[in-house]
DNA sequence: CTCGTTGCTCTACATCGTAGAGAAAACCGA
DNA sequence: TCGGTTTTCTCTACGATGTAGAGCAACGAG
């Protein structure tokens, strides 16, 4: 399996989040507020877009319950292959960071139980 | 401070991991184990060359000491600038994963005490 | 029916990832 | 000395991903 990019990890690991409520917007609102950054639209929706074309995220068109003003909303919705990307990625990470020797965690300002040890 | 991306984070660590002897045939060697991709020889040293740009890494042209055969290799070191880089990728990680729902972990086939709550 | 509101689609461009051809620099052997 | 061999790196090209916002679509309120 190809390893997902820090950016689709983010916005699978968001709409995951958001669970039944996973509009683009709130997912545009999520990623700021994990990230602390401003997100535009299109940094969003785009690699939204990506991602449902790869299988990884599923989209059924706005529905239409609510009763509110505007456009309708998107939902997105995480696939078994998403959460199997998800779960690679996560494992991939463990195992980039399990080889550091632990001098280099002191460099970090991190003591060595930030491992995972306890999994 | 600009996020790196999940490439620059592994070679940052390949880089830091190997210590001295941080050459760029070593560092693709430790990216390939770690991944069990393949890398190509571009695919590395291109990324490598953008971080010493952005002053992620340092490097020193090749070293006369060695008595062996073939082009004296170039060395490779990580600066404080990457040393914090890397520390925020790590640091954005644990922040996206943490804010996930318990239900989510099981899809996931994980356990909670993967969250890093004994850092 | 028109207006404000909300959320999305679309396009363009910058940056990053990926691949391998081929040159540079060293030692070896004759 | 001098080509052959080995090793590592430089360079270029192109595809994939990230980033940005203009502008439109769909809805309820009045």
């Amino acid at each position: 399996m190809e390893t997902i990019t820090r950016t689709e990890e983010m916005l699978l690991l968001a709409t995951c989040r958001l669970g039944d409520d996973a509009y683009g917007a709130d997912i545009r609102a999520e990623v700021e507020t994990v990230t602390g950054r401003r997100y535009s639209v299109g940094g969003v929706y785009v690699p939204l877009d990506r991602l449902v074309r790869k299988g990884l995220l599923e989209t059924e068109g706005g529905a239409p319950t609510a009763k509110r003003r505007g456009r309708p909303r998107r939902r997105y919705r995480v696939t078994s292959a998403g959460f199997a990307a998800l779960r690679a990625a996560r494992d991939l990470h463990e195992a980039m960071w399990a080889r550091l020797p632990e001098l280099a965690w002191k460099r970090l300002g991190l003591s060595l139980s930030g491992l995972g040890f306890f999994r």
